[in-house]
RNA sequence: GGUCCUGUAGCUCAGCUGGAUAGAGCAACUGCCUUCUAAGCAGUAGGUCCCAGGUUCGAAUCCUGGCGGGAUCACCA
């Protein structure tokens, strides 16, 4: 039963009645009522008093007062102004309940038929997850679940970036000063790669700056100065360059491209990557061993966030895909060769820029395995929708990579949504790996499961918890903090990362929205001590304020969820669940449930309840965070 | 410079398919645990919705133009 429907094709009667006019249903906006007044649906009259030549209130009004003598669901209205504010029979609220409450998996959508692939978290394997990761994973996980629950079939893919000059740093690193060290309880796989990422950089850097001073004899501009380095610090800070200074700066420029081209541990790096892409042996195997040592460690994060894939592929699997793409492009004329052999796709039909597809020396560039996977996804799951999960930074290429397949007719390129979210900053300023700011995945939840110990131990809520039950609560808790604290903000704002605040267990948060979980449950302990049980089928004729919210609350979630799934926006359903949770708090506080003379009040208030931790846990379930019975 | 995103309370964010007096949380202050979990509830205080025009019965919301913040415009991935 769609109560919003039913009130719409009771109003299109009311115009036809009252007014003898026709209108059709899409035209009639009903909208909550403000928590001031009286009722639950709002319809505003000003659209029709034109066209009435009437007043809104006199409109709202005459349809208010039709509506409340020819339809049962209508049980009183008020006016103000143009607002016709429409108050629900409560029988009906309770008919609208018990529909909830017999609707198995409620808030799950029809099947549509349609397979929607979600890319999401694909990592580099040279370094381990950080903060940046921690959003990328939480939203493709959450969205995959909403999706799911929208209807779709949904595949959650993850394209492992195992391959080139980046991953080649960290292994020449560890051949170098990796002495045979093998990851160990301190420090796994993903963690001891990233050191020797580290150990590269750190030992490059150094490289350039002796290049750069060895070079500038050769640059008039800058030859006299005693450190290239703390010139090029000293123009950055300066406003207002003079000619001369600007010269350096392009002179500074043009020196340090040289120098990073040319460091020796760059050019080994490089050699190395030559050598792993003609297969010779020994790379390829320090390549496997090293990168089985991060899938480990990944696999661990994975687990602890609760976090899974369906489907896995691996850029040294996909990264030849695509060159087919290239020529079928030219023989369809959308892309052209230029004279060095070089291939452009053209994208004069769009504001954008024609874009390289393949070098002159006939090797592929990010985009081209980027189309080619692209056509392996199709292939594989012949997908309608196919959401990549990856940062704003990113949309310039999504909007290219989605032209190109469109101007090559690919049937799946109009289903291509790339899901962008905002950078993760933290307060004083952005994570930045080469400044060692970076938050890492596994030491923030870590840090946020001993706090959630702390808070729980201090409040003394464990009582009677066995060891493996306290520290399934720490986790569930810090988990529900984070994920909630992350997925609550719309996917494309940036996020100011305050850790202190992330770990907040009040107010608008997640351990809220469990804490709420928990108390339900606890009534259900109870009742089931006094012996009453929630029912299938409640009665009950009037119902309080705070009740009928719940209900219709509750009623909105299948729709809810659709919404989130078409907006692409788990943050819709944390608003919701947080909606849920904050009005069932004042519910529980207002009105006492076991305290009660009547019966069927007793009976309705547990059932009401159940209905509402159910939704609740569904809810939070698509945000995969879990809800606990004791807290 | 071009393109895209963004600017709402001291702070973090909702609201943005136009609708009533712009909402939450945190922080501050005041009440409420012999009664179902106080990780809670109730209340007080806090706003030029970046600015200026325009459209409209009505604009935080739509349009135009500014200003501030961010991303991007690689033969990097």
């Amino acid at each position: 039963m769609d109560l919003q429907a039913n009130i719409k094709k009771s109003i299109v009667i009311a115009f036809k009645e009252v007014y003898q006019v026709d209108l059709e249903e899409k035209a009639i906006v009903l909208q909550p009522t403000r928590k001031e007044f009286e009722g639950t649906y709002t319809l505003v009259t000003f659209p029709f008093a034109g066209r009435l030549r009437q007043s809104p209130e006199a409109v709202a009004n005459a349809i208010g007062e039709y509506l409340k003598e020819s339809s049962s669901e209508i049980a009183d209205f008020n006016v103000l102004k143009g607002f016709l504010n429409l108050v629900i029979a409560d029988n009906i609220w309770v008919e609208v309940f018990n529909n909830i409450l017999n609707t198995e998996n409620y808030g799950q959508n029809e099947t549509n038929d349609k397979t929607v692939m979600v890319e999401y978290s694909s990592p580099n394997t040279n370094k381990p997850l950080h903060l940046g990761h921690l959003r990328n994973n939480f939203l493709g996980y959450s969205l995959a679940e909403i999706l799911k629950a929208g209807g779709y079939k949904v595949v959650k893919a993850n394209l492992v970036n195992d391959r080139g000059i980046h991953i080649c740093k960290s292994m020449l690193a560890y051949q170098k000063w990796g002495n045979n060290e093998t990851p160990s309880e301190s420090l796994k796989g993903d963690h001891l790669i990233g050191k020797y990422y580290v150990e590269f950089d750190k030992n490059y850097k150094v490289e350039i700056e002796a290049l750069v001073d060895e070079q500038k004899v050769n640059y008039p501009a800058i030859a006299a100065t005693t450190s290239v380095k703390e010139l090029k610090d000293a123009l950055k800070k300066k406003k207002d360059l003079t000619d001369d200074e600007k010269k350096q700066i392009e002179t500074i420029k043009e020196i340090y491209t040289y120098a990073e081209k040319n460091a020796p541990s760059f050019l080994e790096a490089q050699e190395m990557l030559r050598k792993w892409e003609a297969g010779d042996e020994k790379t390829v195997a320090l390549w496997k061993q090293l990168n089985n040592w991060v899938y480990d460690g990944f696999n661990h994060t994975y687990k602890l966030i609760g976090v899974d894939f369906d489907q896995f592929y691996y850029e040294s699997d996909t990264y030849l895909l695509g060159k087919d793409i290239v020529n079928e492009g030219l023989e369809k004329n959308t892309f052209y060769k230029k004279e060095d052999d070089s291939v452009w796709a053209d994208l004069s039909n769009t504001k954008l820029d024609d874009k390289l597809v393949l070098r002159g020396d006939g090797t592929s560039v990010y985009i081209t395995q980027d189309m080619g996977t692209a056509d392996l996804k199709y292939k594989d799951y012949s997908v309608d929708k196919s959401i990549y999960v990856v940062g704003n930074e990113q949309d310039h290429h999504f909007k290219v990579l989605k032209t190109i397949l469109g101007n090559l007719e690919r049937p799946y390129a109009d289903g291509i949504y790339h899901m962008s979210y905002g950078m993760v900053e933290l307060p004083n300023g952005k994570m930045k790996s080469r400044e060692g700011t970076v938050v890492d995945a596994d030491d923030l939840v870590g840090g946020m499961i001993d706090i959630a110990k702390e808070r729980t131990d201090e409040q003394g809520k464990i009582d009677g918890f066995t060891e493996d039950q306290a520290q399934e609560l720490y986790k569930m808790l810090a988990l529900g903090a984070l994920k909630y604290f992350i997925l609550k903000v719309d996917p494309k704002n940036t996020i100011l990362f305050d850790p202190e605040e992330s770990i907040e267990f009040q107010g608008n948060t997640g351990p809220f929205i469990q804490y709420n979980h928990a108390r339900i449950c606890s009534l259900m302990r109870k009742a089931d001590e006094m012996g009453v049980s929630y029912t299938k089928d409640v009665s009950l004729s009037n119902l309080e304020t705070l009740e009928v919210e719940l209900i219709s609350l509750m009623s909105t979630f299948p729709d809810v969820i659709k919404d989130a799934g078409e907006k692409y926006a788990p943050s819709i359903i944390a608003q919701y669940a947080y909606d849920l949770a904050r009005t069932y708090s004042r519910f529980f506080n207002e009105c006492p449930i076991f305290k009660n003379d009547s019966e069927e009040v007793i009976q309705f208030r547990l059932t009401l309840s159940y209905g509402v931790g159910k939704v609740i846990e569904k809810a939070m379930k698509l945000l995969g965070i879990g809800v606990p019975e004791r807290m």
